[in-house]
RNA sequence: CGGGGAUUGGCGCAGUUGGCUAGCGCGCCGCGUUUGGGACGCGGAGGUCGGAGGUUCGAGUCCUCUAUCCCCGACCA
């Protein structure tokens, strides 16, 4: 993409009314524009970032056996009636709307219920399961007070998979699966070595514990107690006694951490099936319960976290794998043969498959770096009249100050993706 | 949902005890000088002060209501 054609700019004050840091470096560069609290709107490169974390998860989500889906973003409350679910005294977050008959309807929160019932046309065997059907949608919250920017809005993009297993031992299987899968998706994210799989409640859903992914941050909101040796964390709202014993925990081995929730996966035993009436019949032709599951790893958030964690006093620094670009390539000079050159390498690089922001503007030097510096791009090529007399090009990492002097037939040699 | 603060061009802000055509910086447009870390000069465009009502000769400034944003708390599948 040439800068010259990309409309967004970067800013250098950001709006008073956002006090989150993430989401202020991702206005100020241009990513995100903030349309009310917690609703954001994704300009072309903060776009690119969310294609490229939906991608990674879409990914090990395939790798797992998960069929891709799209599942209607309204819904009909009768089914969640069903469950018990719809009642605001016991979801109090839904987004509600009406019919012009004056019908209600439910703004996609969560999607187990729909899920379950739309399997039920399709699932009457053993034969039938298991499914493990997923998707990657926006998600709507009316969140009493949203924050943190991209880490709790109103509305965002989250990846939800649901498995319908025939018993605990299938369903024990891919929960396990299904673990390791999200901990791919961490690692491919620069986050793997900081994120560790956490006791959690299992919340509304069941008595049982639930799996959070926790990465640790500063800008956490979460708790964790940490046993560095055994990587296992336990979220604070079940830190007890009884339950450190009952997972073998000890408590001088736990340290306190603040972390981001990434990722969150629940066993849902045969509560949703049974409720809406979705079972088969087994090997003897008798009625079986399907056991759930629910697995979700909020997109969106990820972006914030990734945005906020590794920025420094200079803006971004996105990873290679999320990053809008690879390369950020400086044009100082505006002779014609300057042009000339840097115009081919912006084509050459582009041809090899390298993702190219070429700040081909009119502009100062210095605005250049400020902006590339800024944007977070990994790495910063420089073509000017002093390199092109020597033959070569300036090759420098965002996260490093050594600046490189590459031969023209060499950068993509030098270009780690 | 309880308590507190805020709302003035695209962004950040100032605006005395109410008083003339509402200012400043950034950004934007034009001209010129510059040109390797967000340059400088000159000249411009752009706001009716969140909304509604009220007090007053006169309201961005005072009062009432309301909306939104932010903070603290509660909540958070």
């Amino acid at each position: 993409m040439k800068l010259s054609e990309l409309y967004t700019k970067t800013s250098k004050t950001v709006p008073a009314d956002e006090p989150s840091r993430n989401a202020q470096l991702l206005i100020k560069a241009g990513f995100i524009h903030k349309e009310m609290a917690g609703v954001y709107s994704y300009h072309p490169l903060g776009k690119r970032v969310l294609d490229n974390i939906e991608q990674i998860v879409r990914e090990e989500m395939n790798a797992i056996g998960g069929l891709e889906i799209r599942m209607s973003v309204l819904q009909p409350k009768e089914i969640w009636e069903k469950t018990n679910r719809w009642d605001d005294a016991v979801v109090d977050n839904w987004f509600k709307t009406r019919l012009k008959s004056g019908h209600e309807l439910g703004v996609g929160l969560t999607h187990e219920e729909p899920i379950t019932a739309s399997l039920i046309p399709f699932i009457s065997s053993y034969k039938d399961l298991p499914a493990f059907p997923y998707q990657i949608q926006t998600k709507f919250r009316n969140e009493l007070r949203a924050r943190s920017g991209l880490m709790r809005g109103r509305e965002f993009l989250m990846k939800d998979l649901y498995s319908f297993c025939r018993d605990q031992a299938q369903h024990d299987s891919f929960y396990e699966k299904a673990a390791e899968a999200y901990m791919k998706v961490y690692q491919r994210l620069g986050i793997g070595d900081f994120t560790y799989r956490t006791y959690a409640d299992g919340g509304y859903f069941t008595q049982k514990f639930s799996d959070e992914f926790q990465t640790l941050s500063e800008i956490g909101e979460d708790i964790i107690y940490l046993d560095e040796h055994k990587k296992i964390a336990v979220n604070k709202e079940i830190y007890r006694p009884d339950i450190l014993q009952k997972l073998g925990l000890k408590k001088e081995d736990l340290v306190e951490k603040r972390a981001v929730e990434v990722g969150n996966i629940f066993p849902l035993e045969s509560k949703y099936p049974d409720e809406l009436g979705l079972n088969y019949l087994d090997e003897q032709g008798n009625k079986q319960s399907v056991v759930m599951g629910s697995y979700g790893i909020g997109i969106s958030r990820l972006m914030g976290l990734i945005a906020e964690h590794f920025a420094d006093s200079k803006g971004l620094v996105w990873p290679k794998s999320v990053a809008p670009a690879l390369v950020y390539l400086i044009r100082i000079d505006d002779e014609d043969e300057i042009v000339k050159q840097a115009d081919e390498l912006y084509r050459q690089l582009k041809n090899e498959g390298f993702d190219v922001l070429y700040d081909d503007r009119n502009i100062r030097a210095g605005e250049k770096f400020a902006d590339a510096d800024l944007m977070g791009i990994p790495y910063r090529i420089v073509i000017s009249k002093n390199t092109v007399a020597q033959g070569v090009v300036e090759l420098k990492e965002r996260t490093s100050d050594e600046v490189k002097s590459v031969q023209f037939t060499d950068i993509s040699n030098q270009l780690a993706r």
